[in-house]
DNA sequence: CATGAATGAGGCTTCATTCAT
DNA sequence: GATGAATGAAGCCTCATTCAT
C-alpha cells in the first residue's frame, strides 16, 4: 500500500478530484457534516450548496449525484481505516493483540488528528454507521460494483481476513467474519444507542459494550 | 402469543387496517412485489397505484407514506417469523437442534404455503434482506421507535434470546447475538449474491453457505 | 320580521336544513369552532368530520361545500344581529341612544345566552371579523348574489340605514354609512388586535377603542 | 422617501428579486393579470406557469408560495401609492385640497404611465380591492407581520395620518381614519359594483360615488 | 473553472366528491 | 338518512440537471 495514495479514491466516483481544489475539499467536509445532521435521505445538493454558500452547479462539477458523493466519503473512510489498520498494527507482534486492536479500531472513538485531513473523524464514523449500507443495498448494486468502487472496502476486508488466517489457519470463513465484524460493529453501535433492547448494553459498560461483545465473539469463533 | 393475532401489526403504522379490506390486502401484496422490482428508493405510491389500477388517494387511506407501508410489511414479516419459530421449534426437543432450525429459518427458502396469506414469502424475504435496515437507519428513528412499531422485531429477538439462554446460560450477550444472527443472515445473503468477494462463498455450496457460516459461528460462540 | 323565523336562512344555502336534526346543529356548532381554530383556508370537511366523529359524506348531505357552510354561519349571524338590533333598540326612545346602541352591538362582546342557540357567540363574532369578507370577495360573487343569499346582510343594513335616516334625514349615504360602520368595526377590531400600528389604539382603552372611534365618526358624519 | 427605492419591497417576501430579471418581471406582470382573471383562490403557480410558458419550478425560485407573491404585488402597490401621494400632493399647498387629492387617488382610475413599470395599474387596483385583505385575514398574521412585510401599508397610513393631523390637530384617530379611508374605498368600490344595495350608488353618479361619499365623510369627521 | 439562472419531471399530499350499502 | 369506502383531479413543492455566461 502506498500510504500517500491510500486516500485517493477511484476515479469513477468523481468527475473532478475533490482533493485537487479548495472547493472540492469543502464539498466533502460540509457533506459529511450535513449528512450527519439531516440524514442521507434528506441530504440534497441544494441544501449542501446553501450550507457552503456555493451553487448546485459547482457541486455537479465534482460529483454526478449524491450517491457518488456518499460513496466517495465512504471510500475515503475505508481507505483511512485500512491505513489505520496497517499503521497501528505494525508495532504489535502478538497476533491476538493485533486482532484485538482491529476490533477496537471499529468500536472506539477515532483519533481526530491522525492523517492530514481535517474531516471530523467521529462524525464520519457516525455516518458510516448509519448510511454505509445504503450505497450497496440498492437495485443498481451490480452496475456500481462493476465500476470497482467497492475496492477499498474489499481491500480492508482482505487485510483483516489475512490477519484472521494468520491467527487461525483452520478457520473456513475469514472474509465473511471480517465483513460480519465490520457490519456488526455498525449495527450494534447503532442499536445500543437507539434501540438498546435489541442488545445487552447496560448503562455502566455503554462505551465499551460493542467492543467486548465483538472481542468475545471473534476469539470464541477463532479459538485455537 | 396468540397465533391468529400474531399477524396483526401495531395500529400506529396504518390509518385503515389493510387486512380489513380486499383493497388493503392488494396494496400490501403489490407493494411487496413492486419494492422487490424497483427497490425502495424508486418505489412510490404513484407507481404502486398504477400497477394496481387504483389511485394514490386510495393508498393514502391506508398508509400515510411509503415508510409506514414498508414498516407494515416488515412487521408482518417479523410476526410471521416469530410464528414460524414457535411452530417449527415446538416438535423439536433438543436445544441444539432448535438453534440449528432457527438459523435455517433465516437462511433457507421459506415455505410458500404456511399461514393463510398469499404474500410471496421469498420475494418478501428478499426485500427484508435489502430494505429492512432502511426503516431504522434514519434520522427519525427515535420518533418511530416511540410508536412501539419495532415491537415485532424485538419480540422475535427476545424469543431467540431465550433459546440462547436455555442452550448456554453462561453467555453474556444473548440479545446482541440474536440481532447479529438476523442482521448477518441479511448481509451475508446479500453479499454472497452481489458482492461475493466480501464472503467466502464458492459456487458449489452457494445455497447453504450462509447457513453453514452462521451455524459454525453460533455454536462456537455458545460452546459448552 | 318574524323573530322565530329570523334565524332561518335561505334554502339555497343548504341541501338539508341543519336546524332540523341534531347532526345538522352539531355540524354548524363544530364548524364555528373549527374555523375559528384553523382559519377558513385550512378548514375542510375532512377535518370537520374528524373533529365531530362523523364522515365527510354526512356533512355533504347538509352543505355542498365549505363556502356554503360559511355563508350559512354568516347569515345566521346577520339574522341574529338584526334580531338583537330590533329587540335591544325597542325599549330605547332617543334616536341618538339607539345609534349608540347599534355601534355597541358591533364592537362589544356579545351576550352569550340570548336566543335559544348554543353557538359560542364570541367565537362566532371572531370568525365574522376574520372571514366574513371571504364570502363575497370572490370571482363568483354574481352567481352567489343571484341566489339571494346576502339578504340577511342587506336587511340588517337596511334597518340601520332607516335609523340613520330617522336621525338625520338630510344625510345622503345611509346605506353606505351602515356598511362602512359594520365593515369598519371588523377591520378596526382586527387591526387593533393584530396590527395595532394601523390604528390609534392604546393599552388603556383597548376594550372600547373601536366603539369610541366609530361613535365619534358616526355622530360627526350625521351632525345635526 | 427615496423614490428609486420606494418600489423595492422587503427581502423576506421573495427568494430572488423579481425586479432583477426579465423572468421575474414577467412573473409579477402575469400574476397580476391572472389573479384578476380567476381570483386569488383559483390562482395557482401551475396556471401561472402555463400562462407564461414557463414552469412552476422557475416561479418557485422567486416566491415560496402564492401568498408571498400576492404580498409582493400588494407591497408594490402600497409603495406606488405612497409615491403617488408624495408626488401628486407636493405641488398642492392647501391642506384641504391635499386631502381631497388623497381620496381621489384611492377612488379614481390610476394614471397608467406614471412610473417606469409596465404593470397594468387599473387591473392592479381591482385586485387590491378584491384580494388585499386576504393577506392579513389569516391565522398566520402574526408570523407574517413579524417579517415586517406590512411596512409599506403602514408607511402609507402614517403619511396620510400626518396629513390628517396637519389639517385637524385635534382629531384623536388619524391612523384609524387613514385605514378606514383606504379599506372603505375598497369595500364601497366593490359593493357599488357587485352588491349595489349595500350602498347608495345610483346610475348617474356611479363613477364618482365612492369619491363623494368618502370626501363627505372625511371632511365632516375632521370639521374645523 | 465557477456560477447564476432556468426547467422537465415527478414526488408527496389533500381536496372535493361519488358510490354502494 | 347515515355512513364507510373509494377515487379523479389537482395542489404544492423539490429534485436532479442543464444551459449560458
Amino acid at each position: 500500500m502506498d500510504y500517500s495514495l491510500s486516500f485517493k479514491v477511484n476515479q469513477n466516483i468523481y468527475l473532478r478530484d475533490p482533493e485537487g481544489t479548495e472547493l472540492g475539499k469543502q464539498i466533502v467536509k460540509h457533506a459529511i457534516d450535513l449528512i450527519y445532521e439531516v440524514g442521507f435521505e434528506h441530504f440534497t445538493f441544494k441544501k449542501l450548496a446553501l450550507e457552503m454558500n456555493t451553487t448546485e452547479a459547482s457541486i455537479y462539477r465534482y460529483f454526478t449525484n449524491k450517491h457518488r458523493l456518499l460513496l466517495y466519503i465512504l471510500n475515503w473512510y475505508w481507505s483511512y481505516m485500512e491505513y489505520l489498520v496497517v499503521v497501528q498494527l505494525e508495532p504489535i507482534h502478538d497476533l491476538r493483540a493485533k486482532l484485538e486492536k482491529v476490533v477496537e479500531l471499529f468500536t472506539r472513538e477515532l483519533p481526530e488528528h491522525l492523517g492530514q485531513s481535517d474531516y471530523n473523524k467521529n462524525v464520519l464514523h457516525q455516518i458510516v454507521i448509519s448510511e454505509s449500507s445504503k450505497v450497496y443495498l440498492v437495485k443498481e448494486v451490480k452496475e456500481i460494483n462493476d465500476h470497482e468502487v467497492f475496492k477499498p472496502y474489499k481491500d480492508l476486508c482482505a487485510r483483516i481476513s489475512d490477519l484472521i488466517k494468520a491467527y487461525q489457519p483452520a478457520y473456513a470463513y475469514p472474509h465473511s467474519l471480517s465483513t460480519t465484524l465490520i457490519e456488526t460493529s455498525h449495527s450494534q453501535l447503532f442499536f445500543s444507542t437507539h434501540l438498546p433492547k435489541l442488545t445487552d448494553v447496560n448503562n455502566e459498560a455503554k462505551a465499551t459494550f460493542v467492543e467486548q461483545f465483538l472481542k468475545d465473539l471473534v476469539f470464541k469463533v477463532l479459538a485455537r
